[in-house]
DNA sequence: TCCGTTAATGCAAAAATTTGCGCCAGCAAA
DNA sequence: TTTGCTGGCGCAAATTTTTGCATTAACGGA
């Protein structure tokens, strides 16, 4: 366990069941510094639980982002997914190229959401937006 | 043929082969007045070319997208596309719960968009986001 | 018009993700 | 501790999208 117990309780204490694979989904990712693919968490899962299924990790990997408690990055493709840092949150940038992922604070994002909201009634949802492009060294080398 | 033979002789200019099928996407996307499924042009492709693979449609419309004829756009877990307007180009904000889409023109996005190239060097492709959230509707019933 | 090059297709399979359903187990209340 | 309710799980299948490979056909040049 490694500083997640404050989710777990607060999650419980939300009536959710905490059962075995979702205490090792949250567990997996929180130790994980950085993103995690779907996959990899579920070979992870299976080390303790041989008999989890994907779509359980699937199902509770959505669920996690749904409550704001990890973050999806989409990388190439693939689903990715890591803890949501609530003190210091942040957003994707992700190369097409070299599928390097940088960081963003969510000030960079702060002044369009308000306008969406402000002059069309839409709330976004900013927390899970994965920007694509292209990075400095890919374009340098095109 | 709808107005899009502009665009047809632009990519045979280019070198790229125009294929019945081809021909047959850009056909069906610019036909429609908004967004089609991906699975819908397939349909409607093998109308025309009953032995069109689903394949091809994939791979045309990624082909498209990435030329910027066509624009992207996700509606719950679904791939869906429609025409690039250059005289009138936007994004699009959708719905998680109605699963409604609304426009939105890029000035909206361009500070941010500058924003990041300046300060991290990384050229955002934008033209093909898709901005999630709830619409003012939806928001008004929960 | 015919030919050669090679890009694009069809086909089949894989990969990635989601969904329906019946059973099981988490947890609160007795 | 036992029980009951029902949310969550495993399983299997369906959906959606991507990919490898052999064959085909677009199109410029002979």
């Amino acid at each position: 366990m490694s500083g997640h117990e404050s989710a777990v309780s607060r999650l419980r204490a939300q009536g959710y069941r905490m059962t075995p694979q979702r205490l090792s989904v949250l567990d997996i990712v929180a130790r994980r510094t950085g993103h995690v693919g779907a996959d990899e968490v579920w070979n992870l899962a299976r080390e303790e639980h041989p008999y989890v299924d994907l779509a359980t990790i699937y199902r509770t990997l959505q669920w996690l982002k749904g409550l704001g408690v990890v973050t999806e990055v989409i990388i190439g493709n693939k689903l990715h997914f890591e803890m949501a840092d609530h003190h210091n949150p942040h957003n994707h940038m992700v190369c097409s190229v070299c599928d390097g992922v940088q960081t963003l604070t969510p000030d960079y994002l702060a002044e369009f959401s308000q306008r969406l909201e402000q002059e069309f009634g839409f709330s976004p949802n900013l927390d899970n937006i994965t920007i694509g492009g292209m990075c400095n060294q890919c374009r340098a080398v095109t």
